[in-house]
DNA sequence: CCCGCCGTAGAGAACGTTATACAAAACCTC
DNA sequence: GAGGTTTTGTATAACGTTCTCTACGGCGGG
């Protein structure tokens, strides 16, 4: 049997060493554009690459220096956000060398922590961990052996970077605004507690306690009521089917995402009942679906782009040696008011 | 200057022999379970492996054998019918030994052969290739030297399996309920033809011819009309809005994304016209967003999840060399009707 | 003119794994 | 039990890079 015509042998740096008539160690040196080597050799070999078409080869790499890779875990690529951060991310290495790979993991903890130990095996140069659902102590063995930036989560460490949004704050906003339109049973949705392993702040965490300072600040602190429920169309739905036949019926629901609020607003459509008329709905994130014709939800614009380019740029410094020390940054958020929040009992 | 406490030093399979004492040899054959170990061998490795929480160094498995990691490339993260595509994927090999990364490369063709090299320098057991907009002679070369499963593409090859949809008799589906409802004007907002190198039956291709021969078979060869336009928010806006905005308005738009559909949906709502009443509006693909309570969006259901799982199951067969020749899957849609077409000049 | 120095190039040892080739041991078969 | 076969385990050469260390040639200064 005759097998495949695979297997072309590829182009390796002792190719090109031979096609230029030098060492293998001149030709590494012109790759990483380390010290010494005079212009002419430069010149000789970076014909030669290209002469040959050739391409590092990355595994190889590995094995004793960087592979030019950065890895970003995420649970869902669903949620619309994490396109924005990962926009960022990809804006801002565009033109570098490094390649971005995605490991999209799912909600489930332990998926997760096998992701990001896969990165680690591929001896990728850094990790971007989106809200990572991994116990915490995970994510500092591995940001031990390789630089990382964790987003979402308030938890400092001098381990790894962290970039993040003031959720407290944002979540304040919307009370605020909900109660100025005279509202004052207002729920909060926010994602199940279960995810977290030792995170003693993580986005929804911190979200509820804005959420319950600012009812408490406008003397509503009785009416607060928080549901967990997944950041999904699914969870949200639940959520909603729950709440809003409830015997005390909120007159505005708030959630930690949009796709949520979304869900939410099915319940609510099954039921009968109009949102902004009857129910004012309000989302976090401002996604590209809060922002929909048939859609317009009022939401929390946390700036994701920036939040990507800020990780990728911050994770750059780590792994070229140009800081030593963790760094933290904090986003202000916005409200973007649209209509599907209204006047309480209004029409 | 005391520098990061960083580098744990890894355990490596030299380790595991040492502590299990045997050869390293012996390890990797427990590893890759190959021929040739008895049971208590067998026994006496696994366990040091767990003691020692061994796992093996990707990078360096890459240099002589496979890396187990499978390479999936898409444009779009915001296109919620790859995230079913991936879900399939990640269903699929969930309790394999295969890890999946994904690359998020943009519309740009240039950016997208970038991050196949990418992969395949990092040496990825296979790819899937989700509509790529590189040159088909790049894709066939890259497939040369790995496994590759193409998805969307019609243009059939002995080099790479491939997994499609009929996208033409999806369109008839939709061209013969819109025409069932007694709309006649009935146009097709389809993807620009500019990223076709060379690829002579792209998705959009397949399904405009499918578009036209179904308006033929109905008598209404004159009336169609085909506008290009980008499968994003924006790029739907914009055609709804040359379209609706022209001296003879369609009664009826469909467009070969959901998401693109949406866009449509926008401009209508500022031109104010009412979707279904006033114009008739079906989408493809039926993702997340066709099914949200506030948009109802007809579309056509080309089980994305099924489409992916089949194209991870080929892979793995041809990466574990059970298959030796190229093979083609082609799925059947299903048209979903949904709140978004009605009856012409119907309320 | 010899010594030390600098800038550049090359030799060669890693890196952690796979896989081939072989030695040793165990088991058959007559 | 001799001869053959099969099973089991080991030694070791790759794989394609990086990077340290050494060699060399030229040059300025004493």
């Amino acid at each position: 049997m005759e097998s495949a015509p695979q297997r072309k042998k590829r182009v390796t740096i002792t190719d090109v060493a031979r096609h230029a008539g030098v060492s293998t160690a001149a030709v590494s040196k012109v790759l990483r554009n380390a010290y010494g080597v005079s212009a002419s050799m430069q010149e000789r070999v970076r014909s030669a690459m290209a002469e040959l078409d050739y391409r590092p080869h990355a595994a190889a790499r590995g094995m004793r220096g960087r592979t030019y890779t950065i890895g970003v875990l995420l649970d869902n690529i669903r949620n619309t956000f994490f396109a924005d951060i990962l926009d960022g991310i990809r804006d801002e290495l565009h033109d570098s060398e490094y390649t971005v790979m995605i490991g999209a993991a799912g909600f489930d903890a332990a998926s997760q922590a096998k992701t990001i130990r896969s990165m680690v095996d591929r001896q990728m140069d850094g990790l971007i961990l989106i809200a990572p659902g991994t116990p915490r102590a995970e994510v500092l063995a591995m940001a031990q052996s390789t630089p990382t930036v964790v987003i979402g989560h308030h938890d400092a460490s001098d381990i790894h970077d962290s970039v993040l949004d003031a959720d407290g704050l944002g979540a304040g906003l919307v009370v605020d605004h909900l109660v100025s339109l005279g509202h004052r049973d207002i729920a909060l949705v926010s994602a199940p507690g279960t995810r977290t392993g030792k995170w003693a702040r993580t986005p929804e965490i911190v979200l509820t306690n804005g959420y319950l300072e600012a009812m408490e600040r406008h003397g509503l602190g009785a009416h607060a009521r928080v549901h967990k429920a997944a950041y999904s169309d699914e969870g949200g739905y639940k959520a909603g089917m729950s709440l809003l036949t409830a015997e005390r019926r909120p007159t505005a629901i708030m959630t930690g995402a949009d796709v949520a609020a979304l869900g939410v607003w099915r319940a609510a459509h099954e039921i009968g009942l109009r949102v902004s008329e009857d129910v004012s709905l309000a989302g976090y994130n401002n996604t590209a679906l809060a922002d929909l014709a048939t859609v317009q939800l009022t939401s929390v614009d946390q700036a994701g782009h920036t939040m990507g380019s800020t990780a990728a740029r911050m994770l750059v410094e780590r792994v070229e040696g140009h800081r030593d020390r963790a760094a933290q940054v904090t986003m202000t958020p916005r409200l973007v008011v649209r209509d599907s929040t209204g006047a309480v009992g209004g029409d």
